[in-house]
DNA sequence: TCATAAATGATGTGCGTACCTCAAATCAAG
DNA sequence: CTTGATTTGAGGTACGCACATCATTTATGA
């Protein structure tokens, strides 16, 4: 026999298929003795309910929305392009991807995609942005209207945020640690540190676990204050050559944020790719092309894919109130060299 | 109006829903100008069929089957926990994924686990097996009786298998390379290599790929002939004293298989735990125990949940004949230290 | 005990697709 | 133009479930 049906608890139960489906959509009017009655048949049959059957009859849409932040960097062309690519995969059955460009500075913006969301029976979002009250207070708001929100990439963790999907950012900035310690074996030196903005949580963290690695395990290297790319053209580039100019001991660059790009120029343009080791961070076919060529020796990065993916998967299951699969949510901290390149 | 369906093809073709319905499901008895007609209105329409209620109505059933060599490797343990966490998952929706044990050295026990597979009408199955003219021919009658095969951790590239799950072994090989060249520094010595055996085609490339990074970039470093563990108990443990008594200048380890535990247990015997550098590969809580304590510096593994998925999943839709998402079935060589550890 | 309310049963329809049968239309070849 | 084969149409049933309606049974309280 196959699994069992909503036929099967009726007969298990001893009642009519009325009643089970009334127990099963918790309708009212039924006594209490009977809602156990079916509840002990579904438990001792071993029922589940066919979510895409149920779904079918129900003519359920799902309606998800990805907040990202306006920009053009890599990392957010990557995630683009996966959710465009997770949108006609099979994971999207019966549900609707959308994305929504937010700009964070801007409340006005906020508001309105606020209202979007709510007006469009939006069921469930993503949310990537920077952890500020604003962004908490959407969040809030959003909740109370009964939609579920993830939070992609940086985690709001004081928001009711119903699940983050993302990695431990102080883990990752460990990671790149050791790493770059390791790398750079017995030798003496200064590291520098390229960030966006320090006040970003991402940035904060990472820099905080890789110069807690450091300090602890590699007391021969040194970390020098963050240089600031503020996501400009050409300002990672320049205080990056100011600061080599200071530090010519510098020995390893760490570059937790976006810049790698004027970062790998910089060196180059002084010969100095392959004798300074780099880390940096999230594979993109600019790093990726900087690893082969052997500018940048480690990327810490998360699977773009599994990161949209997962989202999804995991928007579904809280809008169905299924269990999700831990092990499979779970993104991992992924250490990439040339050799392991995809 | 919502998403189109096959009434509405039927109408903006101008043809009956039979029709429709034999294009769809490429059933014979449609004219090539038909067959045209249809697929411009599907074209047009943007038509996408309706996966879950396409299964609902096919009612079917799938049958998998995961071949594993008999043994009781941490490995093939965690193989073995991710195959029925799947099992109950919604991966299995609609498919029922069984394990049978198969003694690579028994050609009997080959011909009782083929004979099931035909018999039961298994669809698809994915094996994990050592590349031998057996297997291959054992895949090789499995596929003419018309049904899938994928194979599992080790590829079996000269079979007709219809799918490879799992890591470029040579790649995975150089990737441990590179991070033992690297994390020994500027440090000059031998390095001991531990295999399984020296015929297992997995064991083959890593060392492949390990002996070439190490010959190209790291002059300071030699590797020693393979330790061949052959999967017995105390062998690889005696047969790693004897080296590191004939050898006292070994300074790193790589364990290309299984004997991570023995190999552990002689370097902290020794108290060398943290002294030799040990390379080693696929997560286990042993390993991942090992990592922690600091003895083991590097794992290099695959993801064995996305490993038991991937090869789900796969057999699905080659069963559908639907194409599958590439990206989401690449396996990643992941790199593991104590910091990035899940 | 009876009226009334509450609980339950019986039954039907529809979701979007697959698959089957049989009749009708169309086609190719003689 | 006829014959036989091929192609197409029309229609039904099923999948597992949701949801609705109305009839019937059972419990409740006066």
């Amino acid at each position: 026999m196959g699994k069992p049906t909503v036929h099967d608890i009726a007969k298990e139960a001893g009642v009519s298929l009325a009643t089970v489906d009334r127990v099963l959509n918790a309708r009212p009017g039924v006594r209490g003795k009977t809602v156990e009655k079916v509840q002990k048949a579904i438990g001792s049959l071993g029922y589940v309910r066919d979510i895409s059957a149920a779904n079918l009859a129900r003519q359920r849409q799902y309606r998800f929305a990805f907040l990202l932040p306006e920009g053009q960097s890599q990392f957010l062309q990557e995630i683009r392009r996966a959710i465009a690519e997770a949108a006609v995969s099979n994971i999207a059955d019966r549900s609707e991807m959308r994305v929504i460009n937010v700009s964070l500075q801007d409340p006005l913006s906020m508001m309105r995609v606020q209202q979007e969301i709510l007006e469009k029976n939006i069921d469930g979002v993503a949310i990537m942005a920077n952890e500020t009250p604003t962004v908490r207070d959407m969040i809030m708001r959003i909740k109370q209207a009964g939609r579920i929100v993830v939070t992609l990439v940086t985690d709001q963790p004081k928001s009711e945020r119903d699940h983050f999907v993302g990695v431990d950012n102080v883990a990752s900035g460990r990671t790149a640690g050791v790493l770059m310690g390791r790398f750079l074996g017995q030798r003496e030196g200064k590291i520098a540190v390229v960030v966006n903005s320090t006040n970003e949580r991402d940035m904060a963290e990472r820099r905080l676990g890789f110069d807690a690695v450091i300090a602890r395990d590699f007391p021969l290297l040194a970390t020098l204050p963050s240089l600031e790319g503020r996501g400009e053209q050409d300002l990672p580039a320049e205080i990056t050559r100011a600061c080599l100019d200071r530090h010519p001991d510098v020995i390893g660059l760490y570059c937790a944020g976006a810049g790698l790009r004027s970062v790998t120029k910089v060196l180059e343009e002084r010969s100095m790719a392959g004798r300074v080791t780099v880390v940096g961070h999230e594979l993109t076919p600019l790093s990726r092309e900087a690893l082969q060529r052997g500018v940048v020796d480690v990327i810490i990065t998360q699977n773009v894919g599994h990161l949209i993916r997962s989202a999804a998967r995991v928007l579904r299951a809280k809008c169905d109130g299924v269990d999700i699969v831990e092990s499979q949510e779970k993104i991992r901290i992924e250490i990439v060299i040339r050799e392991n390149l995809i």
